[in-house]
DNA sequence: TTCATTATATTGGATACCCAATAAAAAGAT
DNA sequence: ATCTTTTTATTGGGTATCCAATATAATGAA
């Protein structure tokens, strides 16, 4: 946990959002279960989301008939529906072209132009 | 309004979020007043939020000591504060490493391997 | 079978986000 | 002063996200 990625923001605004996203993408890379999902998330946002976060969020997911899922032993392994790979499709593009200034920005602006606001 | 930015993905996920750290954002690169960060929000998301939607986060925003305004004509022309422009620098630092991920994998991944699934 | 472990799931409570609709305030025009 | 426009603000209602705590289900081991 959290080896590749700062903890989220304190004091500023909360940064909550994007879990369904954040499962979709995921899911478009490879087929998970639960505990696998948890685990990709926390690595990639810094905090795991508990049970009572992600397994609402993979119940609307199925329910809506983006995902489904096939029992492996105790394991229940999520994939991608059609529809939700191409809802998932759709919705990276829109995060990259909403969001995308501000990788773009913030990665290639010279290191002390930003450093030096610190 | 529209002119940059895909509408937002319909029935896969609904995208909410990020609004206090996309107002941040822009004030980190501008000074505005309400209606223009309004006008700039509509142009980067594709949809323009609500009176209903910006003025209370600006409140939090302001009640947390992020931002503060001075009053020009009939405007209300907000800045940051010191401790809200570490903030959003903080928080641009955390989602480019939490979700940078997804914009480069989907950003240089050869044409034909997202189009080809689409 | 009994126990421990792993994985999935639910409940209760909280906050941020979001809109439609309405209201209020400020400035300029007539 | 009255009207219109612009800008800011509030109210009511809804969903997604999030956690702590608890519960259920499946597996494997002793």
């Amino acid at each position: 946990m959290s080896d590749c990625c700062p903890n989220p923001p304190a004091g500023c605004c909360d940064m909550r959002g994007l879990l369904s996203f954040s499962i979709l993408w995921l899911l478009l890379k490879k087929d998970m279960y639960g505990q696998e999902l948890a685990d990709e998330l926390g690595r990639m946002r810094g905090t795991k989301p508990t049970p009572g976060t992600l397994y609402p969020a993979l119940g609307e997911l199925e329910s809506s008939g983006q995902v489904e899922w096939i029992r492996k032993g105790r394991k229940k392994v999520y994939r991608l529906t059609e529809e939700g790979r191409r809802g998932a499709l759709e919705a990276c593009r829109y995060f990259c072209s909403a969001y995308g200034d501000i990788f773009r920005e913030f990665t290639e602006a010279p290191k002390d132009e930003i450093e030096a606001q610190t």
